[in-house]
DNA sequence: AAGCGAAAAGTTACCGGTAACGTAAAATCA
DNA sequence: TGATTTTACGTTACCGGTAACTTTTCGCTT
């Protein structure tokens, strides 16, 4: 009943117009402010919208218009990881700060469930989207390209991206990192993470890391992929792990802040002193970095900017300024306090 | 150029339907599988339908069954704060097992930006919304009620909902932690968080801490609100800030656990003992916690169990099952090792 | 073979707006 | 004042699907 008198109370833009004694034509052009209309038929249609509480249905105008929505669908891994999380935020607000609304998806960093996510959120006619890492399914590339709609992919920079593409190069952070563990004087070092994609962002560090260790004359000698998010306890127990099966790690590149702080407190816990026992070496600046006595050596992105600057991509895409294809956002390595000092 | 061909490459169900040599009513009963057609004329639009990668519109479907949509907007504070990033990915993940959209609106608490977002996303006929807290603006509520939609009101228990809420009750959670506090023989305590605003649940939360502090003989000499995110930097600082204005106090209580993190982390860095110098309690039994050597005070909240319970409610409303207007989920002191032992 | 009912398919109208075009009224001009 | 332009508004058709109804096809019965 409640429901049924809801329905009915549902008005729509002819409604108006009938009881502010115009067409319907008249009305849309009014509230559209497309001009072509008196100030006293203006006045007339508001204060009937007023009354009536009208809210536009945006479906029928989009429908209509045969014009794009201002959907922007955006695929992020998960929320666990609070560089997910920070990215987001980052998108959403700059995309509502112009108009634009996020339809989110969270694909669990496995392309099938991603492929299902971009099939549905396509079907809504979104403006444009934003994906999460680089490798997507066969389909959904078909998908994407069908679709004719502007595609940010962020996070790992992406040379020829299927549209635009934002982010850093992982592969070359890693190698940075890599480097300067070696210039600490580390031989034998060990990773832990949680990503068991090839084609994931961390997996490229690691490669990276790997690359310039070896290439330092030192050695990764254990890697460790967890399944389980990128978090505080995993980074605990990984760690916990890692010098069960290698005593002789000297240093341990994680796959973020969060985890490396994990870390620490497993050392700390275990009567290993951090630095002079063993090295710790995070990755992404997180929050929970700034609090610690001991700077930890880490690497800074701007989570927040790659975020902004995804959105800021699509906007200008959309309003048809010219855009180009891959925005590095850059990192600096922060040198920190839980490694030995490097020489160089 | 490109453009244009793919606008045109946008084929629809009548392409598909003349394709396959049905009409377009046939094809869409195949497409719903809805029944009334022959295996002969499945396989034939079927065909047609991968051939051509159709992928349906849903705008207009939405649009001509007079049904609602699979959106679902979901309102969220910040995702600075760890819980909120907790509780939308438990809403995200049930909501899309269930076949519905999360359409996300950031609204920095702030009642105007809620309207506005409220706004927007009605008129893109949202099959329901999700919203935080308990306490929006007179023109959300009139909108809110002519919608006609199901809302989920999460967060803070409301016991005259707009229409369902599910969460805790603040108010009683601190009401808890006051007395535990007292019970550990504090008098003099402190409480660091960031709301400011006084329909706030960690303002309830407060509320209720100064309720059993007084009932118990106490007093809580000072509070802190800081214009930032409930984050460990502000923990820690505002520790440092409210120690500076009253070095008497004995116990602080903050926000949630990664305040009190930062906040733990002030102390140590600066010589004072936890818990002999002072009593640290958090809130949220957050990630962070579980790592630390010593068992942080805090009280235990299943963010993710919310987010799940407030999908649940919402889709079970959608299909016109019964639901409860209110559900708690509940809480539990967690005593921890950072306040004095208590005599209870 | 005619009759009948069910299954399979087609037709029409409509959802709520907007583009494109048409027309009446007001303003400007010769 | 009548012709011409401008402004203000109305009409019609359509976007891409689906509900409701109608028509055709087909198998089965007697």
């Amino acid at each position: 009943m409640d429901d049924k008198q809801n329905k009915n109370s549902k008005i729509n833009l002819s409604e108006v117009a009938k009881a502010a004694g115009v067409s319907k034509m008249t009305a849309s052009r009014v509230l559209r402010g497309e001009g072509g209309y008196s100030k006293k038929t203006e006045a007339k249609v508001m204060a009937k919208v007023d009354q009536l509480g009208y809210l536009p249905n945006r479906l029928a105008s989009v429908f209509a218009g045969d014009q794009n929505s201002t959907f922007i669908g955006v695929s992020i891994p998960d929320l666990g990881n609070e560089v997910f999380a920070q990215v987001l935020e980052g998108i959403d607000r700059k995309l509502g700060a112009f108009g634009h609304q996020t339809v989110l998806g969270l694909t669990q960093h496995a392309a099938e469930e991603e492929e299902k996510w971009i099939r549905t959120v396509l079907s809504w006619q979104p403006a444009g989207l934003i994906l999460t890492g680089r490798s997507h399914s066969p389909r959904s590339y078909d998908m994407l390209r069908n679709a004719g709609i502007p595609v940010v992919e962020i996070w790992d920079l992406n040379s020829s991206p299927l549209d635009m593409s934002v982010g850093i190069n992982h592969f070359d952070c890693g190698f940075d990192v890599g480097r300067f563990v070696i210039s600490c004087g580390y031989k034998s070092v060990g990773f832990v993470g949680t990503s068991h994609d090839t084609a994931n962002a961390a997996t490229a560090r690691l490669e990276g890391f790997t690359k310039s260790i070896e290439d330092g004359g030192g050695k990764v000698t254990k890697q460790l992929c967890l399944h389980d998010t990128a978090s505080f306890y995993p980074g605990f127990y990984g760690t916990e792990q890692l010098l069960a099966s290698d005593r002789n790690v000297e240093c341990i590149f994680y796959q973020n802040d969060s985890m490396a702080f994990g870390g620490l407190q497993y050392c700390e816990q275990n009567g290993l002193d951090v630095p002079s026992d063993i090295g710790i070496v995070g990755w992404g600046d997180l929050a929970v970095a700034s609090v610690l006595k001991r700077r930890l050596t880490s690497v800074h992105v701007s989570h927040l900017k790659l975020g902004h600057a995804a959105a800021e991509m699509m906007i200008a895409r959309l309003s048809g300024e010219p855009v180009p294809a891959c925005r590095d956002i850059g990192f600096h390595l922060i040198p920190g306090a839980t490694v030995r000092q490097s020489v160089l």
